[in-house]
Formats: structure tokens, C-alpha cells, sequence
DNA sequence: GACTCCCTAGAGTATATACTCTAATAATAC
DNA sequence: GTATTATTAGAGTATATACTCTAGGGAGTC
């Protein structure tokens, strides 16, 4: 493999563990065993990598959110859209978690993300639209669908900072892939309300397959009585 | 004021107006005009700061969500809850953005914020309890108005960062309260299908007040037909 | 005046981090 | 083989940052 897919690779792969606020070029140079001045052959500067890394994390979830038009949508279609994009977030988990200072830090970076938001709340919206016609869900107005859409989008790309900072027991415990699919049973439940009777029960077991499963540690952490929230069933 | 305070003060204005990442001890100190041994004396370290900073906050929305055991709830009460909410957000708007790396640097914060996040998850289940004791919303199971009130959380704790991030149009553009205020029509959005017919057109009217208004720059900015998502109305 | 206690100044330090520079080596072209 | 280009090593640098240390000022008390 070239140098240069080397550091896009390890960069990724430490970013992802260690989070990119806590991995300097000087470390992803000495992960690989090769000097700082090749890394910097290689990319002008750390923002470079970063925006390397985005470009290939947009073009992978652009090709899972590619849309058939020729076609109705089935339960399927939807099941697979949701593993993918939770997929897709947890090979790129860095990149949402210090989102902001990245942003902040690259214009290039900041113009380019915004229209890849808006090319995902287009795709949500329009899968809704889809589902619709198929009968899946009860029809909405452009005006909830799109309302809807956006809740769907804030729901997947934070359910990972949620486990990370308000459901982990302890910051040893690292997060599995597992884990962050619960996250579709999160954006399941923003549907339910919607489901036509035909459909109802089916999303309905499909759902319950994602069901956060209590870690035994936690439940024993919390006083008998004061479980709350999410879990407490 | 006394000096402590002052840091205090300070310092929770220049996170919130640069992110926590870009304050140093010493920005704190000299935009102070004090030096940073004075600021030494008062706090041992920056982490004993935001700590101070999350205690004030958690007071502040622990006050805020102090639910009324002996009576029914209102739609008033309602919208002071999210009103209050959203408030408390800004006020410590800092703490929200770099979560994750504020908790990696303080295991008290970390066992702390776990705590807070458990209340307000119970808060939130309970006021849905409430608001379908009152006839505002339909019952739901147990299992449901969980997962429902962490979407809810989801939505609020994350409807900054996708303002600053994807929506707007320079980093010189600030956020203002009124545009984070929008994030109440994303909650009451989820409320929507589960509203009785007897409140369901007061609490759309209500709704209607936090739609996102559409800046004139960020519409002429994209091309015509393109624009998408919860703005396309 | 002297003592004490609280507070403050400000120079200084150890460490980290993104990045540079030069020289050498490997690969390729002719 | 020789010239050229691509790649690499590794020491080095400028800057930043969290934090320390010592000296001393000011106010109250006796």
C-alpha cells in the first residue's frame, strides 16, 4: 500500500480510537514507524488528512443514501438504509465528535459538510415520501416530513455521543457497533406513531431487534428504583 | 465581585463565545486583566473551572424541571419547560459542544453528568406522563414515552451544534437565542402525532411561533430547486 | 510598629504540537 | 551508467499552554 493510503488509513484508525483532538501528525507518524517530514510529503497539514478522510466517508454514505426512483420502496429498502448509514457513522465515528471544531477549522471542510447535510435531510425526506406511497407510513405534509427528517438526522448523527458520554459505565468501556445500531431503534421509534396498520407490526419486531440491552455493570451502579429514562422498562 | 467569582464569570463568557478548546487560562486571566497566579489561587486547575461552571448549569435546569407533584400539568407549563430548557442551553452553551472531551478530563464531571442526564431523562418521561394525565397527549406504554423522551433529549442537547454546523452560512455569523429557540418547533414536532384532538390545534399554533425563519443569505446562497430539508417549505 | 492572613503580580517552566529543512536514498527514465 | 524525480529520515523550531514559584501589597488586630 502507497505511504499516502497508509496515513489516511491510520489517521482514521487512530482518530476513531483515540478521537482527533488527541492525535497529533507526530503520532500518526510514529504509528506507521515513518518520520513527520514524510507525513508532511505527504499532506500539507493535518486539516488535509481531515478533509481526505471526509471526502471518502461522503462519498460512502452518498452511495448508500442513492435512492432507486424506478421502484417503490420496501421495509427492506428502509432496513438497509438505516444499517448502512449506522455503518457508515461507525467507520467514521471520529468525525461527528469534534465536528465543530473541525468545521471551524477548515472552510474547504465547513462548505462542503453543510451541503452534505443537506443532501442527507434530502434523502431522509425523500425516503419518508417513498415509504408513503408505499403505504408503509401514513402520508405527511412536506412541511412535517421535512420536520421529521431533521429530527431523524439530529437522532442518528448524536445517538453516538449520547452512549459515549451519558451510557457508558466508564471511559475503558469503548463502544462496539452493536451499541451504536441501537441507535435504529431510536429512529424507529420517531416512525411508530406514523405506521400504517398494514406494516404496524412488522416494523414493530424489526424495532424490537435493536432494543438497547442493559449492561449488567450499569444496572447494578444505580440505586433499586431511580433507573430512569431509556431503560427503565 | 469577588475574584473567584469573576473567573467564573469570565470564563464561562469566553467559552461560550469561543468553545472551551480556544480559552486558555491564560485568555481567562488577561481578559481579566488579572494574572494567571491570581487565577492559580482561586482554582487549582481549568478543569476545577468548568466543573464550578457545570455545577451552577445543572442547578440551573435541575430548578427549571422541578415538576409539580400536586396538580395536573398545562400547555403553559409545557412551554416554560421547553422555554427554560433552551434557556439554560444558552446560557451554557459551551458545555454541550465539547462534551465528550470536557468528561474525558474529569471523572467527577463524567459521573456527574451521567447522573444529570438520568434526571432529565426522568423529568422528561414524567412530563409526558403528566401531559397525557391531562388529556394533552394520548397515553403511551411505558416502553414508548421512554425511548420517546430520549429523542427528545437527543433533539435538545444536539439542535445547536447542527445550527452551528450545518446551517450557518460564515462562522461570523453568531447564533442568537431566538434561532436556538427553533429547536422547541423540532420537539414539538415529535409531539405532533401523539397530541389528542382536544389540544392539537393549540399546541400547532403554538408550534408555528418557533418555525425556522429562512436567512435571506443562506436562500440566495443555494441553487434554485436545490434546496432541501426542513427549510424547504 | 509588628504580625497575620488573604490576595495578587509576574516571571518562569516543562511539555506538547504542528510543521520545516536538509540531506540522503530509492525508483525511474534515458 | 547517469540524470532526474519521488520518497524518506530525522533533527530542529516556533509557538502555545497549563501550571508553578517567589515576592510582596493591603487590611485588620494587638
Amino acid at each position: 500500500m502507497k505511504t499516502r493510503d497508509k496515513i489516511l488509513l491510520s489517521s482514521l484508525e487512530l482518530f476513531n480510537e483515540r478521537g482527533e483532538r488527541n492525535v497529533t501528525t507526530n503520532h500518526i507518524a510514529a504509528h506507521l514507524a515513518i518520520s513527520p517530514g514524510n507525513l508532511y510529503y505527504h499532506f500539507r497539514n493535518k486539516s488535509d488528512i481531515i478533509y481526505e478522510i471526509f471526502l471518502e466517508y461522503e462519498k460512502l454514505v452518498d452511495y448508500y443514501l442513492d435512492i432507486p426512483e424506478d421502484r417503490p420502496l420496501t421495509l427492506d429498502d428502509m432496513m438497509f438504509y438505516l444499517e448502512s448509514v449506522f455503518d457508515g457513522l461507525w467507520s467514521y465515528r471520529f468525525f461527528h465528535r469534534d465536528l465543530e471544531h473541525l468545521l471551524d477549522g477548515d472552510r474547504r471542510l465547513r462548505q462542503d459538510y453543510r451541503e452534505f447535510t443537506d443532501r442527507c435531510l434530502d434523502a431522509i425526506s425523500r425516503i419518508f415520501e417513498k415509504m408513503a406511497e408505499a403505504g408503509i407510513i401514513e402520508p405527511q405534509s412536506d412541511e412535517l416530513r421535512s420536520a421529521m427528517s431533521l429530527n431523524v438526522w439530529l437522532v442518528i448523527t448524536n445517538w453516538m455521543a449520547f452512549l459515549k458520554t451519558a451510557h457508558a459505565s466508564e471511559e475503558s468501556a469503548n463502544l462496539t457497533l452493536t451499541e451504536l445500531k441501537q441507535g435504529i431503534y431510536q429512529v424507529l421509534t420517531l416512525e411508530v406513531p406514523y405506521l400504517t396498520a398494514a406494516y404496524r407490526e412488522r416494523v414493530l419486531v424489526l424495532r424490537e431487534k435493536y432494543r438497547p440491552q442493559l449492561p449488567e455493570a450499569r444496572e447494578a451502579e444505580l440505586p433499586v428504583g431511580k433507573t430512569v429514562g431509556w431503560n427503565a422498562i
